[in-house]
DNA sequence: ATCCTACTGCACCAGAAGTGCAGTTTTGCC
DNA sequence: GGCAAAACTGCACTTCTGGTGCAGTAGGAT
């Protein structure tokens, strides 16, 4: 089980997902992975039982990935700013401006691609997808209840539907930029969720200074 | 061109939208539209030339419902209240409600599943997809700078990127419901996208009074 | 009576997901 | 170097789906 060779399974991969996050996931047919990857069809279900296998180990990786750049990101805004509402605040410009800086934007996310499911895949990745939204709010929940800690919130809002606002700005975001193809929108919706931030619970007198 | 007859191309619309909003457009297959319908396969090809005509005439009424639905909601809240920032408010508070009155959650968005896109359409669905978030960018941009003109906001905030965040929260918060089953978020989402209109527009003063 | 709309039925094609099996190359290990 | 397992290739075959083509028909409007 333990992989010690990564090429053509992690080829494999590479190319599925970008046809997935390209054209969706029944669009990218396994004939055309391995058209591109120079590899034969039992080649491929050599590594993959089926599709849905694929499927798993597509949105593992990405959500792997994912995880990996969401701690790196708010990892370096802590150690930026040691106050927990200022350092998730510099965390959120670091994602608006990892988003702002993706050349084509953002290619889109898996868990929205398999959220509008196109064929329906098997409980197993289904429960993957519904999980990896909850990790998220479990991540940001931590992060807002110590900063609520500190700065009492000037609106009575559930903390928990505040960090799902997180996702929920990156999710609607990558769907309008792409929508309308103008990568700008996440980057600009992520601003905005920090101005909300702010606005909630840096104290009244700092917020006539200038916005940064 | 005039339409006279609308039961069983309206019916095949029907049932087509459940099903491309519940599985993807790819995973619902003509046969299985057609076998609900209790129609031949030709009779389908009578009323629509391929599958992407389809999938244009679902987009098309679905665009022109959701017009609908928002002109009545804001409408109906600009009725229940004159002023630009109030009626707002109402609107979402009303939005809010129908979203968490749906029985099984807002069955999903079309833009959103078209933008994931699958099979990719051709260029005219593409460009009908763009323009409905642009269309919709138009009508909150306008109601917004009616408020920004009564009331300055509080952040220094792009009118436009604010009004493309009510259609963020929208996509963003349907997204969530569906991956994690929980229906309410979309409501919820919408919830703390008016708390956010009222910190920025809303007098200081009035924010002491309690929320709703 | 006849034309148009709205279909049915049948035959057929290509592409995609898979299955099955036999055989071959590559590799890692002793 | 030898051997087994891993990592494949090639071929044949099945089913489902999208899509085309053609011939025919029931029912209402003119």
């Amino acid at each position: 089980m333990a992989q010690t060779k990564p090429s053509t399974r992690e080829r494999l991969l590479d190319i599925a997902e970008a046809g997935v996050l390209a054209k969706g996931f029944g669009a990218t047919s396994i004939e055309e992975i391995i058209s591109e990857a120079g590899i034969s069809k039992n080649g491929f279900f050599y590594h993959f039982r089926d599709k849905n296998e694929l499927a798993r180990a597509l949105l593992q990786r990405y959500l792997d990935t994912e995880e990996a750049l969401l701690d790196d990101i708010f990892g370096r805004a802590r150690e930026l700013h040691g106050d927990p509402l200022h350092s998730f605040l510099i965390g959120l410009k670091l994602l608006s401006e990892m988003m702002a800086d993706l050349p084509n934007g953002h290619p889109g996310c898996l868990v929205a691609t398999f959220t509008y499911s196109e064929r329906m895949f098997d409980r197993d990745v289904r429960e993957l997808n519904r999980n990896a939204v909850l990790i998220w709010r479990a991540r940001f929940l931590k992060m807002l209840e110590e900063i609520a800690a500190t700065y009492p919130p000037r609106d009575d809002v559930d903390l928990r539907s505040l960090a799902d606002m997180i996702s929920n700005t990156v999710e609607g975001g990558i769907v309008l930029s792409k929508a309308v193809g103008q990568p700008q929108i996440l980057a600009e919706q992520l601003l905005l969720l920090r101005s909300y931030v702010r606005l909630l619970f840096e104290p009244v007198q700092t917020q006539v200074a200038p916005a940064n």
